[in-house]
DNA sequence: GGCTTTTGTTCACGGCTAGAGCATAAACTG
DNA sequence: CAGTTTATGCTCTAGCCGTGAACAAAAGCC
C-alpha cells in the first residue's frame, strides 16, 4: 500500500503518517508524544507540522496538562480543514454527519424515508448536496452505509426492501467529492477496527445483528471486503443445517435464525420487508425464549468461524450487544460443542461492540478518510486548496461555525 | 508492513523491493525491465544492483535473446546466496529441499517414517542439521509445512496422527538459522497465491484435499494466519449439518465429507489414522459414486464461503485437482443452489491447483523469503556474512557444487 | 530568582534518488 | 561492411530529506 521509493514521497509518505496518527488517536496526543511514535527526529516534526497547518490539514493548541519542561501542543483538525460526510442508511431512515479529522462527528440531521430507492435516496442526494455546497473543497469524501451488499460499481442489492442492482450514484446524483458506498457491517467492522474493540486487534471478527446478519473478518484494521467489494456476509453460510429458503436467494443461511427477522418468526409475528424495528425490540425486550434461542444459533455459528479463522475476538454490534449482555450463557454454552478442541483452550473473547448502532456511521467516516489520509489524498488537498493562507490575511471561516451542532465521540 | 521514514531506510526498502521482484518474477525479467516495473531511474538500479551484487545477493547473466539495443542483463540467484531449506511432511514420509532466490527447488531427499513426533521430526532434524552444516550462512531460513494446526510458538497438533500439541522446534532441534513452521494448507495456499492460479487475485479462497480438508482465505498474496498462527481451518466449519463428531472434537465438520477418508468411509473401508492413501487414490479412480459425493459435498461448502468471502478464484489443490478434472459439474451443480443470488451473475472461477501436490512444499519455501526479504533479513546477512567478495580474490564455492540434484520448476 | 527539565527551532551534514549526458553494444539499413 | 538507430549501462550533479547537535523557550521545582 505504502512505501516510498524517492526522498519526495518520503516527505510526502511522513505527512500521511503524522495526519493518520492524530487522526487515529482521535486528536488526543501531543506532538513530541507523536513524534516518539513515529521514531522522527523534532526537526523533521516540526518542518511537518509546519507544512501540515500551512495547508490547512492541522491546527495546533496549547495542550491542557503540563509536566515538568516546556508545554507542548496538541496538534488536531483545522477549522479550515477536511470534512467527511457520513451517512447511515437504515431501512427506515437515514442519518447525515459531518466529520473532523480525529473522529469528531456532527450529527447534521436524521429523516425517515419510505424505503424505496427513489424516496430514499433523492433527498439524501440533496442533503449531500448541500452540504458539500456549504463546505466547499473542505468536503473530502462522502460515505455511505448501506444494509445490503454492495458492488463495485456502487451497485447495491437489498433482498428484504425488494432493492435489486439499485445504482446509488446515479440516484445519489454524483455528489462532486469522491463517493464510497459500504456495506453496513463492513463498515461497523472497521470502526471498531479504529475505535471500538477491534482496536489493534490482528485478527477478529465482527458480525452485526440487524433485521438479518451481516459478518466479516477484520485484518489489521481493515474490514476484507471480497473481490467485488460484496464480503461482509457472513450470515449467508449454510451452518445450521437448516432447509429454508433465504431471501438472498440461497438455502439454509445461518442468518436466518439470527436477528429481528428470526425474533419476529420465532414468536410468530409478521416478519421482513424491513418493517418492524420496534416489534422486535419488545421481544428482545420480554420474550427471554426468543433471545436464548437466537443467541444459541449466533453461538454455534460463532464457533464454525472461530475455527475457520482463530480470531482473536469476536465483537458483536446491532442488536448483537443486547443479545450478549442478556444471553451471554446461552451463547457460549451453543458456542462451545462447536470449537475444535484445540480451541477450547484459549478461547477468543465474544464481546458486546463498544459503538453500539453508532458503528456504521463512523465506518462511513472512516472509509472516507482512509482515501484521505494517502500521498494521492493529501496531493489531491493541495492541489484544490484556495491557499486562503498566504494569500488573504485571515478571512473568518463561515462555514465552521454552522458545523457546530449537535456533537459526540 | 514497510515503508520507509529516513533516507537510509529507503535504500534498503529499494533494495527489498529489487530483490522481491527479482524473487517473484522467477528470476526471468531483465534489469531494465524490472527499472521500469518498480519506477526507478537506470542510475539507482544501477547503484542497486551493483550492491546486492557485492553482497553476494544477485548475480547477473546477460538475457539469452536480445532486441535492438544495448543487451541488457537477467539478475538471478548468487552463486554464493541465501538458500531456503523446505519441507514438507506428510502423513507417511517427509520431503526435504534447497531453495534458491527466484525459487529453484532442488529436492534434497524423500524419506518415508513412522508417524510418531519423535520418529518422524528426530530424523529430520538430523537432516536438516546437516544441511545447514553444509549451506554455513547462506541457510537463511527452514520452513516446515505440517498437515495441522500451528501455534505461534510452534506447536502442532495433528488430530488422525495423535499428535497432541507436539513442540516442533523442541524434537528438530533448533536448527540455527530462523525456523517457520506452518501449516500445510496455509502453505499451499501461499504458494498458490505466488507461482499459482492466485497469482495477482486480490481475494481468493484456497482449500487443500488431503486426508481432511484444509482452507483458507487469500488476500493479496498472503494467506490469513489466524491469531494464534492456527487458521486455515475452512475444513471445520459446521457446513453440511451432520451430526458426526469430527476427531477435532467439533460437531458436524464439513471436512468430514470431503477427502481421502471419507473417501474410504463411502465405500465402508477403514479409515483415520493417516492410512490408506493408496486405497483411497485407488476409490478416486475407480468409484465414480464416491468420487460425485464428494465433489458434492465440496460445492457445497464452496457455496457457503462464496457467499462470506466473495473470491475471486477458488483453487483447490491435493486431491482437489482431480475432483475439479472428474467431478466439475457435480461439484458445480452443488454450488449453484448455495449461492446468493447476486452471486450467480459472477460466479467465482474454480481451478485446479497449478502445483499440485507441491504446493506444501513451495510454500514452505516462500514463508522464508518472505521473512528474508526484508530490511530486517537483508541487515543480518550483510552481518553474517563472511564478506569474501572483498578479501579473499573469488573463493571457489564448493557448497553450490553439491546443490545440484533433481531440479523442479 | 536561579536551576532543572522538556520541548520547539535552526542549521550543517550525510545519504538518497532523479535526470541528464555520455559511453556501449547490439540490430538494422543500404 | 560501415553508418545509423535504438536501448541500455554508467557517471555525475542537483535537489530533497531526515538526523542530530546546539541553541532558545517556557514551564515547574527548590
Amino acid at each position: 500500500m505504502n512505501g516510498a521509493t524517492t526522498s519526495g514521497q518520503l516527505r510526502a509518505h511522513n505527512r500521511v503518517r503524522l495526519l493518520r496518527a492524530v487522526h487515529d488517536c482521535g486528536a488526543t496526543r501531543t506532538r513530541s508524544q507523536l513524534t516518539r511514535d513515529l521514531g522522527l527526529a523534532r526537526g523533521t516534526a516540526s518542518v511537518l507540522v509546519a507544512g501540515l497547518a500551512e495547508d490547512d490539514l492541522l491546527h495546533e493548541e496549547p495542550a491542557p496538562e503540563h509536566a515538568r519542561g516546556r508545554p507542548t501542543q496538541v496538534p488536531g483538525p483545522h477549522p479550515r480543514g477536511p470534512v467527511a460526510l457520513a451517512v447511515d442508511v437504515r431501512e427506515d431512515a437515514w442519518e447525515l454527519a459531518a466529520c473532523e479529522l480525529g473522529g469528531r462527528v456532527t450529527v447534521l440531521g436524521v429523516q425517515p424515508h419510505d424505503g424505496t430507492p427513489e424516496g430514499t435516496l433523492g433527498p439524501l442526494g440533496e442533503a449531500v448536496a448541500e452540504q458539500v455546497r456549504r463546505l466547499g473543497h473542505r468536503a473530502v469524501g462522502v460515505g455511505v452505509a448501506l444494509a445490503g451488499p454492495i458492488s463495485h460499481g456502487g451497485r447495491v442489492d437489498i433482498a428484504h426492501l425488494g432493492w435489486r442492482a439499485v445504482d446509488v450514484p446515479a440516484l445519489l446524483g454524483e455528489p462532486g467529492p469522491p463517493l464510497f458506498v459500504g456495506n453496513d457491517t463492513a463498515l461497523a467492522a472497521l470502526a471498531e477496527a479504529r475505535r471500538g474493540r477491534l482496536r489493534g486487534v490482528r485478527v477478529g471478527v465482527h458480525l452485526h445483528v440487524d433485521f438479518d446478519l451481516g459478518g466479516v473478518l477484520v485484518l489489521d484494521g481493515h474490514a476484507v471486503a471480497g473481490a467485488s467489494g460484496t464480503g461482509a456476509e457472513f450470515g449467508h453460510m449454510a451452518i445450521g443445517g437448516g432447509e429454508r429458503r433465504c431471501p438472498c436467494g440461497a438455502v439454509g443461511c445461518w442468518g436466518m435464525d439470527v436477528g429481528a427477522n428470526a425474533l419476529l418468526r420465532h414468536v410468530g409475528l409478521a416478519y421482513g420487508g424491513g418493517r418492524g424495528r420496534e416489534q422486535a425490540e419488545r421481544v428482545l425486550a420480554t420474550s427471554e425464549e426468543a433471545v436464548n434461542a437466537t443467541a444459541r444459533a449466533l453461538g454455534r455459528g460463532i464457533a464454525a468461524l472461530v475455527n475457520a479463522h482463530d480470531p482473536e475476538v469476536v465483537t458483536l454490534s446491532g442488536h448483537g450487544v443486547e443479545l450478549r449482555e442478556r444471553a451471554g450463557e446461552a451463547l457460549l454454552a451453543a458456542c462451545e460443542p462447536g470449537l475444535m478442541a484445540i480451541r477450547r483452550d484459549h478461547p477468543p473473547r465474544i464481546e458486546g461492540s463498544a459503538l453500539g448502532w453508532r458503528g456504521a456511521l463512523l465506518g462511513a467516516m472512516e472509509s472516507v478518510f482512509d482515501a484521505f489520509l494517502t500521498t494521492e489524498g493529501l496531493e489531491l488537498w493541495r492541489k484544490n486548496h484556495p491557499d486562503q493562507a498566504r494569500d488573504t490575511p485571515d478571512r473568518q471561516s463561515v462555514t465552521h461555525s454552522t458545523l457546530d451542532g449537535e456533537s459526540a465521540q
